[in-house]
DNA sequence: CTAGAGATGGACAACGTTGTCAGGAACAGG
DNA sequence: CCTGTTCCTGACAACGTTGTCCATCTCTAG
C-alpha cells in the first residue's frame, strides 16, 4: 500500500479510501491510485485490516466429521448462511475428542474469529466462558454445551423416537428394540428417553435386552440385534438410533427368514431404493446449520435478546415401507 | 499483552518471551509473567502475531460441495494433514461456479493463507497467477487448473473407465453405455476418453446414442438410458459415469424385466446392500486429498522441486455382483 | 476582496504482536 | 579491583492497515 502510494504520488490514507470506496476522493485521484494498484498487483492485506478494526469477518465451526454427510450437509449450510453475511469458515472436525475439540476452539478463539457455531464433543465446555465474556459469540449445534448456558439449536430427539415408536406401535408391534449410540452422547440419551416415555405411554413394558446403547460398531450392534432377536420375547421391530445402527440392521435384518419392522433415526441416501426401502425419522441438517448460524449472526448484530435461546428443529417421519412391515400372526 | 507486562511488572518482549517459550527468561520472572496472564485471562492475538510472522499457518479450501460425500471425505484428509503441519482450514464451496470460486480464492488470499488445495470450477485460472507470484503456494486436486501450469493431483479417470469397460467385456457385453457429466468439466471428457479407448481397443463399435453426456439430473439420466435401451441395438451393459448417475440407473433398471449389467464410477455407501450389489470403479477421496495437502506442505517447506508435479491415482473395481451380470442369451 | 463552507488530501498514531539490538547484572579469571 | 563473558531484560521499530484530525484548496456569497 506504501508502495502504491508512492507510485501515485499520494498518501497513504487515500489510497484506503480508494481501496475501500469511501467518498471523498476526485474520480482523477482516484483512477491514478487505480492505476498503481493494477500495475503493482497490489492486494489489500485482510488481516492487517482486521487487526485494526476488530472484526474478522470470520467465523468458527467445529463438529464432529466433516466427512459424516449429516454433519458435511450442515456445515454446508453454515457457510453459506456465513457468505450471505460477507464471513468466512474456518472448519475443524473434533473426532468426538473433547480434548481436540478444545484445541480447535481455542485456535480459532486465538485468530479471533467473530464467533463459533460448536458441535459438542465433551461434557465440560466451561473453559468457553473467558472466550464468550472476551465477546465471541457461540452457538452449539445437534447438542446442548456442557456446565455453559448458551446459545443451541437441536433436533427433537425424544420426540423423533417417540413418533418413531408410535408409528411401529401403530402397525401393531408391541415389542419394540432400541439400538443407540453411547449414552454419554447427549443425542443418544434423548433418544432413549423418547424411546422409553413412548413405550410407557402406550402402557408397553420394556425388557432389558430390547435395548443397547453403547458404540454402534457392526459387530456390537449384531450382537445386540441377536440378543434382542432370539430370547424368550424377541422383539418384532427396531428403532435404529443412528445411521450406523440402521445400515447394520439392514445387512442382519436381509437374511432373515421372518420379516422385522425397522424404522431408522436420520435419513441417508438410497433409503428408498433398498429393500424393502427404509422408513426414517428424519432429521433436517441443513436446518439445523441454518438456524445456528443465523442465530450466530444476530448475536454478532446485536439484535437477539440477552439470554440465550433454545431452538428444537422438529422431525419428519418419511414412511417407505420397512416400518409399516406388520409383526408376525 | 500490554496489561500483562504492567501487571508482572516486566517488558513487552518479556511476556512474549514466556508465551513463546522462547529461553533466556529466569524461572521466577516467567512465573510472575504466568500469574499475570492467568489472572487477566490473556491470550495470545494470532492474527497480530501472524501479522508480524507473516506467515498465518492456515490454508484455503476451496471445493465444489462441502455436502457432497466425495469432497466432504476429501475436505477431511486435506483438514488432516494441514492439523499435523499446525495449520488451520478455510473452507468454501464453489458450487461449480467459476465467479464465486474466485471470489472464495481471492478472498482467501486477502487473508493471506500460506496455501491454497483447490478443486478447480471454471477453465481459466490465470487469475491466480498474481497470487502464486505472491508465495501462495497451490495446488489443485481432482481436476487440472485451466491455462495455468501448477501442482495436480488427479483421479486415473481415463484408466477408470477403460477398466470398467474391460470388465464389463470380460463378462461378455459388446453393446455398452456410458453416461456421463457435462463434457466441459475435465473428469466427465477423461471418462469419456478412456470408454471410447477401451470400446476401440477391443474392436468394438460405439453408437452415438450408446453415449451420452450432460448435466446428470435424473430425468436427463432416466432420458438417456431410454434412448439406449430401446433402440434397434440395445446396450446390454451401462458404465455410469458418476454417483448420481449411478443412482438413478439403479432406480431405473431396479424395475425392468431382464437384466443389465452396471458398473459405476466411484464407490458410495450401501453399494453392498442394494440388489444387485452395485460393482464401482472406486476412487480414492481421502487419498486425493491427503496427496494434494501434502504436496502444499512439501511446497510450504521448500522441499518440493521447482517445476509443478502432476500425481494421478489408480482406482480400483470392487467387484459385487451388478457388473457380473452376463449379456442376455 | 474576504469570510466561511465544503471538498479533498495527508501526517500520525494505533491495532497486538515479534525481531533487533543494546544495556545492565552477575560471575569468573587475571 | 578490573576486564571479559554470559545471561537476562526491555526499548523501539516494524508488520499493513484504518481512524482521527488538521491543512489546504476551491468555491460561493456577502
Amino acid at each position: 500500500m506504501k508502495d502504491v502510494a508512492a507510485r501515485a504520488g499520494v498518501g497513504l490514507k487515500t489510497v484506503s479510501r480508494v481501496v475501500n470506496e469511501e467518498p471523498g476522493v476526485t474520480p482523477e485521484t482516484s483512477a491514478r491510485v487505480q492505476a498503481a494498484i493494477d500495475a503493482l498487483g497490489f492486494r489489500r492485506n485482510d488481516s492487517a485490516r482486521l487487526l485494526r478494526t476488530r472484526r474478522t469477518a470470520s467465523v468458527g465451526l467445529v463438529l464432529e466429521d466433516v466427512a459424516d454427510p449429516f454433519y458435511a450437509a450442515l456445515s454446508r449450510a453454515v457457510e453459506d448462511v456465513a457468505r450471505a453475511h460477507g464471513a468466512l469458515l474456518f472448519t475443524g472436525s473434533s473426532a468426538e475428542d473433547p480434548r481436540r475439540e478444545q484445541e480447535l476452539v481455542l485456535a480459532f478463539c486465538a485468530r479471533r474469529v467473530d464467533g463459533l457455531v460448536v458441535v459438542p464433543a465433551g461434557d465440560d465446555h466451561r473453559y468457553l466462558l473467558p472466550e464468550i465474556a472476551a465477546g465471541v459469540a457461540t452457538v452449539f449445534v445437534d447438542r446442548p454445551a456442557g456446565r455453559l448456558d448458551a446459545d443451541v439449536v437441536l433436533t427433537d430427539n425424544a420426540g423423533g423416537t417417540r413418533l418413531g415408536v408410535e408409528h411401529l406401535i401403530a402397525h401393531g408391534h408391541r415389542r419394540i428394540g432400541f439400538i443407540g449410540d453411547q449414552p454419554g452422547i447427549h443425542t443418544a440419551g434423548e433418544r432413549l428417553r423418547g424411546y422409553r416415555a413412548a413405550m410407557e405411554a402406550a402402557g408397553l413394558p420394556v425388557r432389558p435386552e430390547w435395548y443397547a446403547m453403547g458404540p454402534t460398531t457392526p459387530e456390537r450392534v449384531r450382537a445386540a440385534l441377536d440378543a434382542m432377536l432370539s430370547g424368550p420375547e424377541p422383539v418384532t421391530a427396531l428403532l435404529a438410533g443412528n445411521n450406523r445402527v440402521t445400515v447394520t440392521a439392514v445387512r442382519v435384518l436381509w437374511n432373515r427368514p421372518d420379516p422385522v419392522a425397522l424404522v431408522g433415526f436420520d435419513d441417508f441416501e438410497l433409503a428408498d431404493v433398498l429393500d424393502p426401502p427404509v422408513t426414517v425419522v428424519a432429521q433436517d441438517a441443513p436446518g439445523l446449520g441454518r438456524a445456528a448460524a443465523q442465530q450466530l449472526f444476530r448475536r454478532l448484530d446485536g439484535i437477539a435478546p440477552e439470554e440465550p435461546s433454545r431452538v428444537e428443529l422438529p422431525v419428519r417421519l418419511i414412511a417407505r415401507g420397512s416400518g409399516e412391515i406388520p409383526p408376525p400372526r
